[in-house]
Order: C-alpha cells, then structure tokens, then sequence
DNA sequence: GTAGGGTTAG
C-alpha cells in the first residue's frame, strides 16, 4: 500500500514487453487514437515505457499511424537515447503523415548523430523526396544507398524509381527499376504510374504486357487501377476490355478503386454503355467517385443530359455530390451555355461548404463567363475567399473571351503583385487577351518575360498566340518572319489564326501555306477549305474557288453546318441556317424582314465579298439574312420580355456580316445582344460591338 | 522482437 504502481518495478522482461506492445499495434492498425491514449497512460504508470526503447519506438509507432505525429515527436524528443529503430520509426512516421521537409531533415540529422540509415529509414526519406519531386535531394539519398549497398533494395529502390518518375528524370528511374533484382506488384505499379503519369501512355502499357511476360508476379488491384488510368488516356477502349477481363479473372471486379478505375477508363474512351454498365453492377451501391467518372465522361463527349440524370439519382440514393461532381456538372453547363441549370447548381453549392473549393469557384465563374454574364462573372471572383491560381486563370481567361484586354492585364499584375505565381494557362489567357484586344506591344512583353521574369518555357499554344496576335492586326509579314524564327512549329490553333487573318486580308500566298499546314495536322479539320475558298473568292478567283469545292467533294469532307442556340422561356431554341422547322417561323420570318428594311434605312449594306460568284446579288443577300445567329436573334427579341439580354451562342465564327448586321438591330431594337461564338464574345449594343470590330 | 513502398475523379 502506498506505493505508486511501477514505483519499484524493473524494466519489463522480454515476455513482458511483447505482451504490452501488441496491443499497440493492433490500435496503430485501426488508427484508434483514443484506445492508443489510454495504452500510453497505462504505459506510463506501469513504468514499463520509460524504461523500454522497444516500446517507446511502438507508441512512436501507434502515434504516427493515428496521424498524431505531436506526440510521436514528443516521444522522441524525449528519448536519452534513441536507437536506430527509433530514428527510423520517425523519419517513416513524418512521410506517412505528409511531412516530408520534415522527415528529409531527420533523416539528415539520424546520419549527422552518426548512425547509418536502415534501408527502412532510406526508403522513407526517398518516398518523402517523391512526393516533394525533389531530384537533387533524391540523387543524394540514391548515391547513399549505393554506399551502403541498399540501392536495388526492393522498397528502397522502389521509392527511389518512383522519386526520378516523380521529377520527370525517366531514363534514371527506368535504369533504377531494371537494376532490380527482385521486382514485386509494387514496383511494377511505379513503372506503369511512373511512365502513365508523364505522359508516355504507349510505354505504360508495354510496362504491363512485360510484367505479364516475366510471369514472376501476379498483378494486385494497384496494377490493375493504374494501367486502366493509362489505357483511359490512350482512349484504347480495345486495350482496356482486355484489361477488364484479366481483372476479371483475377477477381478484382468488385474493389472499390479498380471499378471506379474501370468506370473512369471506359468514359475516358468514350464508351459510355460500357462505363455506366460497370457502375450498375455495384452490388453496395454507387461511390461518389465512380459516379462521378460517369458524369465527367457523359460531360466529355456533351451528353449532359445524361450527366444531370445520373446526378439526381445519385442524390436520389443518398449519396452527397463532391466538389469533382459539382466542377464536372458546372463544367457541362459552361461548354453548353446552359445558364439556368448553372445557376440551379450554384444555388445547391450554397448550401453546402464547397463552395469555398478553389477548382468550384472557378468553373462557376467560368461557367457564367461562357454563358456571357461577365458582371456575375467577376463577382465571384471577388466573392472566393483565398485566390488560386486557378482563380486568377478562370478570371483572365473569362476576361480575354469578352474582349475586356485592359482589365485582362491589370488581373494579371494584381495576381502576380499578391504573390501568385503564374503557370502556362495563364500566359495563354493573357496573350489571348491581348490579342483579341489589340495589344501587340504588351503581348510581346509579355510573351517575352515569361522565360526570365517567371521561368516559363514559352511552348507552341503561347507561340501561336503571338501568330494570332500579329495576324489579327493585319501585320502579316512579322507573323510570317515570326514563324520562321520559333523554335517550335506551331499548332494547328496558331495555323487557324493565320489562315483567318489571311482571309480577312485577303493574302492567298501565305494562306495557301496555313492551309497546307493545318491539313496535315488535322485532316478531319473542315473548316480549312472554307476559308480557303473565302479568300480565292474575296480575290475573285473564282476557278481556284470551284477546285476547293471539287476536293472537298471529292474527299467527302462536308462543310460543318452552322447552328445557333438560344434561350427563351426556359428551353434552349436551336436554328440551323434557313432554318423554318421552328413553330413560330412565320412570325419569325416577318420579324426578320422588318428588320432588314431598318437596319438598311440605318445604312447596313450587305456584304457579300465572300460568297459564290455565280448567285445573283439578291440570291447573296438571301443567304446573308437568314444565317442562323439573325434567325435566333429574331427569335428572341419576339420572345422575350425587353429587359431580358439576348444571347446567342454559336458553333462557328461569325460572319462579318452578321456582325456588321447585329450592331445595326442592336442600334434600332435597342437591345442588348451577346454573341458567344466559337473564338470569343461579342457584346452589342447601341450600334457598337465589344470588340471595336477587332476580332 | 520494434520500422517501409504503389492505386481510383477536375
């Protein structure tokens, strides 16, 4: 009586020890931190773990695994002397919770006490230089493992492969990965992962046909997710079956991550039946995340319909949307202009807390960018608390769309005097803005800061920006010199711009060129030919005009029609060019007469530089009047309440016409009228357009 | 005797 317990006791027996610690590490298993607690305190007044490294390192051990890494730290901190156990058990402890700074540093100072790292302690300080894509750091923790002959360890040299993915460094992660003596799934799943993640798909699944060629080890559910992601990015539906039934035959239909991998491979490719059969067969219901593969895939390839069905039966099965569903969904909405359903989404963020996710700001304030409402637009922006880069992307990006270059700039030297650093998206923004404003002299500064003031490598969408920037101002001759002097060739975006430019300046040379160019790059590319005969035909060419018809024929290639949406009433109205199949089209056609004899009395004349020669003027002028933008927009303004702003979205640019022909209807309706078509914005209004007629 | 790696949505 009267004695403290342990007060007396001698250090616990081997026996003993054992007993106290596996208890421990069960609890370390469950991450049950309260049970740890009360372990440690039972610990504690027993004596037994003052006077034990051996189970020090076990709480060391059962802390870390609960995410309690303070008192893990604490432990060992207040250890005489730690042992290299100890040292080890830390350094793995701080990677597991994501202190990787933290465990580099321990792991430097376990070699400065003088011990010599476990292949333990060298695997955990490579997993840690991994996730922070440190190369320098990580060839050092190499050259040590070779010192000590740890470096084709299995775990160490794992780690370290998948640290050289990490950075980009392939040739010396695939050299580390082949000097391996022993490869398990693990390995295996480094080397897919490693090449699927920088991009060399092809090279991930040869990855996994030589795995199953060595037959020394079975594929696990790991393999099986990663090398379903590469085949999903190859869009190899073929590849990707053959996958699904080795999953099948492995028994791995039924894991969580390979159904939803399986899930996100098929809507990758495109086979949405297939993608949405996976996610049907789910014995336990649906996960979010396979959910949302299905609604991403069904937004990819525009279905969004069906992306909005299987997201209300999702909320019907109880399952809550996450932020990837909602930027998915808005996403759809921006691509489509979907406005209403927009904003019914927004109204159900509020609600929630995600709101406040950085990526879903920034699609809704991209998402009624697109639908033309700039204002509401950039009130969100101010409205989201911390802003990212994606932010500040989403803003300048909307900005550039509208035309608003100005502001575009000045939204780019707030975000980098508040300290954010710009990436490659911004700078396409920023150049299109430019660009679609006419500021080729702070497009060029900028284009060339990027490099020096920022360390952005300029690549060929930022090249072909500046295509478009001098095209755009007719300065023909410097895109062309520019061109010839780039280290890269441009893509098929900065040929468009130049072919565009070439037509509205009527240069055939060097269309002929663009042309030449872009059909090689994208031979399904439609559009070229149409162009190309707009110039021969604005130069009179008329022969040169029927050869381009006679080859468009000839190669089956159909001029894509030109459609133009709008909403009124809360249904989206579509008009095709010539298009009487709407039920008010006698209304429509009589409105759209009226205007034409306004708009002429204004001083509208019709301009018909690029059409057929062979149609007389008044046949021109027909086709002219009834493009499908002036069709919607007739529509509209017979429709709607006169407070309500028209917008009118479109599948291709355009027409100089039309353009020309709304400023007048803006002027005499009165009205405001947004024109998103498939480069930009065009906001009229009083007889003026946005873009000051530059675009 | 105690310590370790890879996986699924923007």
């Amino acid at each position: 009586m009267g004695k403290f317990p342990g007060q007396h006791s001698r250090p616990p027996d081997t026996d003993t020890s054992l007993r106290l610690a596996a208890p421990l590490q069960s609890c370390g298993r469950t991450g049950d931190l309260r049970l740890g607690r009360r372990l440690h305190a039972r610990l504690v007044l027993s004596g037994a773990a003052a006077a034990s490294a051996f189970l020090t390192n076990h709480l060391i051990t059962m802390y870390s695994h609960c995410a309690d890494v303070t008192s893990a730290l604490r432990l060992f901190h207040a250890m005489p002397r730690p042992n290299l156990v100890s040292w080890t058990t830390l350094i793995s402890g701080l990677a597991q919770n994501s202190m990787h700074g933290d465990a580099l540093t321990a792991f430097a100072s376990m070699r400065r006490a003088g011990l010599a790292p476990t292949q333990f302690a060298l695997s955990s300080a490579a997993r840690a230089a991994a996730a922070l894509a440190a190369p320098l750091l990580g060839a050092q923790l190499h050259c040590v493992g070779v010192r000590i002959g740890f470096d084709s360890e299995l775990f160490v040299a794992s780690n370290l492969a998948d640290m050289y993915f990490k950075s980009g460094l392939l040739a010396e992660a695939c050299r580390v990965f082949d000097q391996m003596p022993h490869k398990d799934a693990v390995a295996w799943t480094a080397l897919i992962d490693g090449y699927a993640k920088n991009g060399s798909l092809e090279k991930a699944a040869l990855a996994f046909r030589a795995m199953k060629r060595e037959g020394l080890v079975g594929a696990d559910q790991h393999v099986f997710c990663t090398v379903l992601s590469a085949s999903g990015g190859l869009k190899d539906a073929w590849l990707g079956r053959t996958i699904h039934s080795s999953v099948i035959k492995a028994g791995f239909q039924l894991e969580v991550a390979v159904r939803n991998a399986l899930t996100d491979m098929y809507a990758n490719a495109a086979d949405m039946e297939d993608a949405a059969r996976v996610l049907r067969i789910d014995p336990q219901g649906w996960t979010v995340v396979s959910a949302t593969s299905l609604i991403d895939g069904y937004i990819e390839t525009e279905r969004v319909e069906e992306a909005l069905r299987i997201f209300i039966e999702l909320r019907r099965q109880g399952v809550e949307p996450n932020e990837f569903t909602f930027s998915s969904m808005i996403k759809g909405c921006a691509m489509q202009a979907l406005l209403e359903q927009g904003a019914q989404l927004h109204a159900q963020l509020i609600k929630t807390n995600i709101i406040s996710d950085s990526f879903v700001g920034s699609t809704l304030l991209d998402m009624y960018g697109k639908c033309g409402l700039i204002s509401l637009s950039i009130q969100l922006f101010n409205e989201i608390e911390h802003h990212t880069d994606i932010a500040w992307n989403a803003l300048i990006n909307v900005l550039a769309q509208h035309g608003h270059g100005r502001e575009a700039v000045q939204a780019f030297d707030r975000m980098t005097s508040s300290g954010i650093r710009p990436n490659h998206i911004t700078f396409v923004s920023l150049l299109t803005a430019c660009s679609h404003s006419g500021l080729v002299d702070e497009g060029l500064k900028y284009f060339n800061s990027m490099k020096d003031a920022h360390g952005i490598e300029p690549k060929e969408e930022h090249y072909s920006c500046i295509i478009d920037m001098y095209g755009r101002a007719g300065r023909l001759d410097e895109a062309e010199k520019f061109i010839h002097e780039m280290p890269v060739k441009p893509n098929a975006y900065g040929w468009c711009s130049l072919l565009g430019a070439c037509r509205m300046r009527g240069n055939k040379e060097l269309g002929e060129v663009a042309a030449k160019n872009i059909m090689e790059l994208e031979p399904d590319n439609t559009g070229v030919h149409v162009s190309l005969s707009g110039i021969y035909a604005s130069l009179g060419q008329w022969e040169d005009v029927k050869a381009v018809r006679k080859l468009m024929w000839d190669s089956r290639i159909k001029k894509l029609p030109g459609f133009s949406w709008v909403d009124a009433n809360n249904k989206t109205h579509v008009f095709a060019s010539e298009d009487w199949s709407h039920p008010q089209q006698e209304k429509i056609y009589k409105k759209l007469e009226e205007l034409y004899e306004r708009i002429k009395e204004e001083g509208y004349v019709p301009d018909t530089r690029f059409l057929p020669c062979n149609l007389d003027n008044a046949a021109k002028e027909r086709i002219l009047r009834y493009h499908s933008e002036r069709i919607a927009v007739a529509f509209a303004l017979i429709s709607m309440p006169a407070t309500k702003p028209i917008i009118v979205k479109k599948n291709l640019r355009i027409c100089v016409d039309c353009h020309s022909a709304l400023k007048f209807i803006s002027k005499v309706e009165s009205r405001d009228i947004i024109v998103r078509d498939n480069s930009r914005f065009h906001h009229f209004g009083k007889g003026r357009c946005s873009c000051e007629d530059y675009w």
